[in-house]
DNA sequence: TCATTAACGCAACTGGAGTCCCGTTATGAG
DNA sequence: CTCATAACGGGACTCCAGTTGCGTTAATGA
């Protein structure tokens, strides 16, 4: 087989492949967003691209796949983070943060479909689990500070308290389905800074 | 319009109805935890439950609408829900049974497959809700009772404590990825009780 | 600027999920 | 037991998501 083709896209990205890649993503998103992972149509998000639909099945084949190009690319797109000084402070402007994303009218359906359309396939599951890993790393400094600083016991784990602030609000959004607000948010914080200070999560 | 008609099954419940509901209900569970939820076909699990497609078809309509009548079967059986005497040996004993629900090979995928169709159907979610409306209501007490004992806090509140023993072995499951061993369940339990001893989850 | 060909777009085509029709089975009331 | 009809099953049919073929546009390198 010495006559393999690289993936479309790969050769000349420039100009239009270019722009259409930023509209269908684009389209995409806001399609996700608006009718969630099971009702994604390709022709449809070609139409609101302005692009043909033969393209968007000759790129990204199929939904799964167009998703996890998606996640890439919003991998990419860094969020400044705070520093307060204080353990707490810190968990509580990131559990906000994941706060006011979830409960954002685009926002929340949209991660609500991308974690959807990570549970049934390994390719988006795969870009999902990189997009987490990379905000995680940027949450974790603030841990790592408060052992510096004496807060929580050395050996914390600051993975494990960068989840533990994030998970109760998803869970609310996948399960629970109740409204996140930020006392919700502040609560959350508040509970693994506790926990962390008690050596809940050291290995 | 006099001539509504009831849902079909539901005025001859015996006998073959019976017998198709249930064959079919576990069809669609197995279907659900090997092939996941988008890759559902109703005609499959007709085929599997060795009934006429026509059949499923006519009587849930839906993926999501057979999925929700699952959890509506699945909430109806209970688990029987251990004393330790302690807070932290009562939410220990509650991660684990999460723990190895979601790590069983068909339970772990089965799961998955339900939160994911509750994300793209109202119905399924409110189906799903009821479930854990029900199954958080059994752990409830094992926190009053933490409360009588003046080991937290008056004012906690269980629901957010149960919540906040799950949520994380959720967050793996969907969104991180990794693996659910016990020692993970174990620090589970042991942050949500450090937390809620420190009154983090008061109103 | 020009040539090469990657990438796009249109329109016709295909396969299979979901629907419909109608004959058969068997439930439950009298 | 008998009857009316709820519920089931097989198979034909429909409709549209996804594919294919081919002509057109434009990215890239010389």
């Amino acid at each position: 087989m010495s006559d393999e083709r690289p993936d479309p896209g790969t050769v000349r990205p420039g100009g239009r492949t270019a722009k259409v890649r930023e509209a269908v993503l684009r389209a995409a998103g806001d399609a996700l967003a608006e009718d969630g992972f099971d009702r994604l149509d390709l022709a449809e998000i070609a139409r609101r691209a302005g692009v043909g639909k033969t393209t968007v099945y000759r790129r990204w084949g199929t939904v799964p796949g167009l998703v996890a190009d998606l996640l890439t690319e919003m991998a990419e797109e860094s969020v400044s983070r705070t520093e307060t000084g204080s353990l707490l402070g810190d968990l509580t402007a990131q559990a906000r943060l994941v706060q006011s994303t979830l409960s954002d009218s685009r926002q929340g359906p949209l991660f609500k479909a991308l974690i959807t359309a990570a549970a049934c396939d390994p390719q988006t599951a795969e870009a999902l689990q990189r997009f987490y890993r990379i905000r995680t790393e940027e949450w974790a400094p603030c841990v790592t500070a408060a052992i510096d600083r004496g807060e929580v016991p050395e050996g914390t784990d600051p993975t494990e308290v960068v989840r533990a602030v994030s998970a109760p609000l998803y869970y609310r959004l996948l399960i629970a389905g109740d409204p996140i607000d930020q006392p919700m948010a502040d609560r959350t914080a508040k509970a693994a800074a506790t926990a962390a200070r008690g050596g809940a999560f050291t290995r």
